[in-house]
DNA sequence: CTTACCATGTAAGGCGTTACATGATTCA
DNA sequence: TGAATCATGTAACGCCTTACATGGTAAG
């Protein structure tokens, strides 16, 4: 079955705003996606390469005095890919915290061990909290430049809920371990 | 390199506070664990075969008149294996989020379809916070039963913390939408 | 009497990561 | 001149899911 979790439409999605190479890919993924997704180049080049043998992306190799390297387009019939799976329902959202494991098993470690996993995955999680903020100050203002601002725009704001939502339950599983 | 976010510290998780057969942790893993963790039978099984050889985890043929049943216990090697586990900080906390990707690409669907995702989106969490709750009042009043208790409350907690931000992020999101 | 649940397991394959391999260019 | 970044790709392997295969038991 076709593009249920998977790297090609991530970058058919990325390649619809604009042209990049494998590298670029996995950069705009470890920033603008990477709080709610992720990819390696070991995922990204032979996906591009089955994308351009199906034609939905377009290769074109960067002449010159530069390296090697490869500039990819989306085609209409990649657009047309992207949009029929836009208009699927979303199959699977999926939360998968390491931390909760410890948590949920926390009993046999005690409260001290369980408070410094809370903490570090707090000092985490403000971090990203930050740079959230900094980008939604970005975007905010560069609101009117490119239609695209906008769902980027709510997308950074659904991390900034979410990381306040995980902060302020630190707080809360903190009090409950210590007030015992 | 030992268990970093397989199913054997879940099994052995588990059993560490009660013997429980294959079906049993499956059951498990879709109730308790279901919104921050899953795992299918086809790694279940093999898993509690592996455990057993390493003599981690013990199995006891349930005899008499009932069906082929087998019962796990966790041995003496099991809980060591666990509170090593537990001890070494997180590795990876991963939220992948398939509404989100559908967001972040959205101005190719446009606001309508995009809001249909938010709406079905927040039917889901809100649906999954009512159980939550659920979970947190019989937690609660049933807090002294069991000293690990608290910590299954306070994944659940976490739980409605983040939906509750899910939530509130949802309306933002549609209203942004709207008021163009 | 049939539906739902209890119960165990395997096989094939998907999807992705890590580690490796290689080399150019830019900047301090 | 050496570190960081740009740039592409492959091989091996890990981990899990889906689908299949099988059958007992409880409840309505």
């Amino acid at each position: 079955m076709a593009t249920e979790k998977k790297m090609d439409v991530v970058i058919l999605g990325l390649l619809n705003h604009s042209d990049l190479s494998g590298y670029d890919i996995k950069k705009q993924i470890d920033s603008a996606l990477s709080f709610f997704w992720s990819g390696s180049y070991g995922s990204i080049y032979p996906t591009l390469a089955k994308l351009e043998a199906d034609k939905l992306v377009k290769k074109k190799e960067v002449k010159g005095s530069e390296r090697n390297k490869a500039m990819y387009s989306i085609t209409k019939a990649g657009k047309k890919q992207l949009l029929a799976w836009l208009e699927v329902p979303v199959i699977k959202d999926e939360l998968r915290y390491e931390t909760l494991l410890k948590l949920f098993f926390g009993s046999e470690l005690g409260e001290d061990g369980t408070i410094e996993h809370i903490e570090a995955f707090e000092r985490n999680v403000s971090e990203n909290l930050k740079l959230l903020q900094a980008y939604e100050k970005i975007l905010t203002e560069a609101l009117d430049e490119d239609p695209e601002h906008k769902y980027f725009l709510i997308t950074v704001k659904f991390g900034i809920e979410t990381y306040k939502g995980h902060l302020k339950w630190c707080k809360e599983a903190k009090s409950m371990l210590k007030n015992m």
